[in-house]
DNA sequence: CTTTTTCCTACCGGAATAGTAGGAATTTCG
DNA sequence: CGAAATTCCTACTATTCCGGTAGGAAAAAG
């Protein structure tokens, strides 16, 4: 199960992302950076009713772990740091909840030696290397951008 | 990841496996019954170094989740209740480890409502469902059966 | 009637989760 | 410049969960 702060992670970027797409589809100027145009906490807050201490906490996880940049002061906030499809969800919750194989032994991010346990024959390794596999074939694949189905729109562009 | 309670039972319940595999190839008693020839949590300690008393509550939990049949007394124990093969190994999580979803809002066997989100137009859900298909996958269709890989059996038939 | 086993209830320490508090640093704008 | 708005940093806290322990009751075998 993922963690609170990673599901809270999921909607702060949902809003983010969308933020990213409607500043690309401003043809105006071309050169417009993402930091010009950041989303602060509260507006995230407004969107997504959650502690905007405890969001602040988990935006300066995904700020380290290099998905948001930054920007301080006065109109400041966050923004992506790629576009959203270059960003896979399982980037995410390996920066706020850790491995997401099923067991240290078979973590291709986080790997631990298991004790009592010959890998090369152990049955479980092998089993929890395919449960492992089959999550990361979806998690690595889908993307932020898979987030943002705009909920509001049913018809395009409004 | 999985708890130590879910490892352990894995361990376990391979050993339980492979008893029951061998009294199976035993062609002289057809009628032979598992609960005959039950595995004690002594016996099981021996083969895996783990606290007995915790192994106890495992096993308690597998048992009341129907998986195991027990015997009490002298020359009792543990047995499965079904082919190795019946009992997915989706089963022994769900029991140990509650829901394999990483949402609660995804879940089918531990379904619960996710507050400030409507299911049907929101993101994440969707992508966690697909997560959740993919575990399924490979956690319905694998049983106990895989588990009973003899570690040291390269050759068929000791 | 003793031994061996499962079964039951309760407890317990440490770690992780889900936050909270308070302020320092930086930037914008009047 | 100075005030307001924002991110950034360190530390603390409350609750829950995990992993394990303790002690004995109940049942079965011999």
């Amino acid at each position: 199960m993922l963690s609170k702060k990673a599901q809270y992670a999921f909607r702060a970027l949902g809003t983010l992302v969308r933020a990213d797409l409607a500043r690309r589809s401003q043809e105006s100027d071309v050169d417009a950076a993402a930091s010009d145009t950041p989303t602060s906490i509260t507006e995230i807050v407004k969107v997504h009713p959650m502690s905007t201490k405890f969001l602040e906490t988990i935006l300066l996880d995904l700020k380290r772990g290099g998905i948001l940049g930054s920007k301080k002061g006065k109109g400041g906030g966050y923004y992506l740091m790629k576009h959203p499809e270059d960003t896979p969800l399982a980037q995410v919750i390996r920066i706020l909840d850790g491995p997401i194989a099923p067991l240290p032994c078979v973590s291709l991010h986080f790997y631990e030696r298991c004790v009592d346990c010959n890998e090369a024959v152990c049955g479980l390794n092998r089993l929890m290397s395919e449960v492992r596999d089959a999550n990361l074939a979806v998690l690595e694949k889908r993307s932020l951008a898979d987030l943002a189905v705009d909920p509001d729109a049913p018809v395009a562009k409004r």
